[in-house]
DNA sequence: CTGTTAGCGCCTTCAT
DNA sequence: ATGAAGGCGCTAACAG
């Protein structure tokens, strides 16, 4: 058996030093208390013998700060919060801190007690992917003072800041594509109604038809999920429209998978009966039966400024510098959308 | 501003009871105690009232617990991996446990950073699917007497407790399908050549071929990396082959992905140009150009076994039956391989 | 340059 | 039926 050191006092003990010696050292605090090189030397070589590392659970109780970092996502299957999970973890880690991941669900109930448990928790902050409309129990926990960055979509009527896809540019790009291809009968399968991604996505979508003086057709406004099944739906009801649009803009990558199952079901294909622009670039966009035209949204960019905004909020003392930002979105031209060369 | 009781003390003088009191209510200890109901009641309106939680730094320090879990992954942006990770998150959640996630970015020096900082966190537990062939930091791990459970391989000369595929059963559905198909000369794209995923897959690839009576050409077996690069480099190799196969066997998702974008280059098609069939189904194998037949593990399975086996270790005092599994993967048949009528 | 002491918030033993 | 005191492992204030 290895010879352990199973606390710091132990470890002192066998060293022959006070356990306050052994934790400056350990700390890199050698130089402000000018400890002796030959004394450093010992207790490094000590901690590695007696393969000691310092408790962080009384670390964190001592120091009131545990290096942890919450992050709360509606879906971490879902690969958009996977990548956003992956580089928030990575950066984290480069800087010491640890990331506890909670799966809200997409329900909100299960996202307030993600929130107190946390707090319990004593995280030094929390960043979170709010899963509904409902903000009060993300304000509240922010009230109570612990430092909070929001990604993916902002809450209205809060300071709370973000970090988000500038969405209404993104919907607003894919729509002038779709326009510019000819067509005029754009149907638009949304997401959650209320939440701020969805509505400037449909503001986007809606500003983009104004502008080329075309009609909003409230029939082709339809859905209120980001889920596989809502594309679904949706498909079905527009492929049993009087008159069914030319194309079809979805709002998420699950969305647009309904599509293709509802369109591959009636034997329809991309874009020769229905073209299609999906939010949400994806590895597979180019392998699809029709390589995809995509909004793809920085998912790099918003993890790194989320964590960045994050640790700044935590680590100064003037708050005024704390600026949310919406990042822009890359539209990827494939091959779903067809060509009119008249207008239908 | 909201009355507030930052601990347990605090608390107990605003309800002029002592801490100890405070403290048994609210772990559900009144009974035991036999207090009474009216001070029960005082206490959990207090607590809310004051908004009050228990710190849970404070109590794992005491108890020597921290309900916390290490989950350490390859790459949390990979979706299978993702589906695992939600799976275990959200069963532990239900437990009372949090999840402090890792990402190794498929580096052993990483992992084992990450393993070490789980330790000094002192989480209950870890749940790993290892990045690399290197076992010794986890057995180290383990060792130190931190419940341990892999996921996705096991660690051969090890003894640690694994929830796995079993992937020689799923390779050798594959095959099997392949070869009836009227398949002789099958590639197979390989992942990390000495991990036991990837063994058993290629063992299934080669007693399939074996128990048909068929030749296995070395050349055929090719590739060292689970990512996309590596099927895409492969599959040019292959392609330049002067006796190339009829079909491919992928043994990650990701590497079909590489495959899809070579066969895309040079203008091939699946399945008449070359058959595919892929480890790990994904949500958009029936949309790509060719519909995927794939072999699809059981995340879902995998991430409860492997919680409630870790849960068993942490909590059972006899170790006995403990015991390890190989769960079925399905193989779902779609139109990426070709029949042949007759054998080529 | 090094050590002693106190206390972070909690739970548990012992006392009443 | 309730409370007082001690200690989990650590670090910072205070000594020297």
């Amino acid at each position: 058996m290895v010879k352990k050191a199973n606390n710091i006092k132990e470890l002192a003990e066998k060293l022959k030093l006070s356990p306050t010696t052994v934790s400056r050292v350990l700390n890199g605090k050698s130089k402000t208390f000018r400890i002796s090189s030959v004394t450093s030397q010992k207790v490094f070589d000590g901690a590695r013998e007696y393969n000691y590392s310092p408790n962080r659970i009384a670390r964190g109780l001592k120091l009131e700060k545990t290096e942890t970092l919450g992050l709360i996502i509606p879906d971490i299957a879902n690969p958009y919060f996977g990548s956003i999970a992956k580089t928030i973890e990575v950066e984290a880690h480069k800087r010491g801190y640890s990331i506890i991941l909670g799966d809200s669900l997409e329900e909100v109930s299960t996202e307030a007690e993600l929130l107190k448990l946390l707090t319990g928790r004593k995280a030094d902050g929390i960043i979170i992917a709010p899963a509904g409309k409902k903000s009060r129990h993300i304000v509240e926990a922010e009230q109570q003072g612990i430092p909070l960055v929001v990604i993916d979509r902002f809450l209205p009527d809060t300071n709370l800041p973000y970090i988000t896809t500038n969405n209404y540019a993104g919907a607003l790009m894919a729509m002038e594509h779709l326009i510019e291809m000819g067509h005029r009968n754009i149907a638009c399968i949304q997401g959650i109604n209320g939440i701020s991604a969805n509505t400037d996505r449909v503001q986007g979508y809606c500003d983009a038809l104004r502008k080329k003086g075309i009609a909003i057709n409230d029939h082709y406004i339809l859905g209120n999920d980001f889920g596989e099944l809502n594309g679904y739906n949706q498909t079905r009801k527009i492929l049993k429209m009087h008159h069914p649009p030319t194309a079809i803009f979805a709002l998420s990558n699950l969305i647009s998978l309904g599509i293709l199952r509802a369109l591959k079901e009636e034997g329809l294909k991309v874009p020769d009966d229905m073209s299609l622009v999906s939010f949400d670039e994806q590895p597979y966009s180019p392998f699809l039966a029709c390589p995809m035209t995509t909004v793809e949204q920085p998912r790099n960019e918003i993890g790194k400024e989320a964590f960045e905004l994050l640790l700044q909020i935590i680590n100064d003392k003037n708050q005024e510098n704390i600026i949310s930002k919406k990042l822009m979105p890359k539209l990827i031209i494939r091959d779903s959308v067809k060509k009119f060369s008249i207008s239908n």
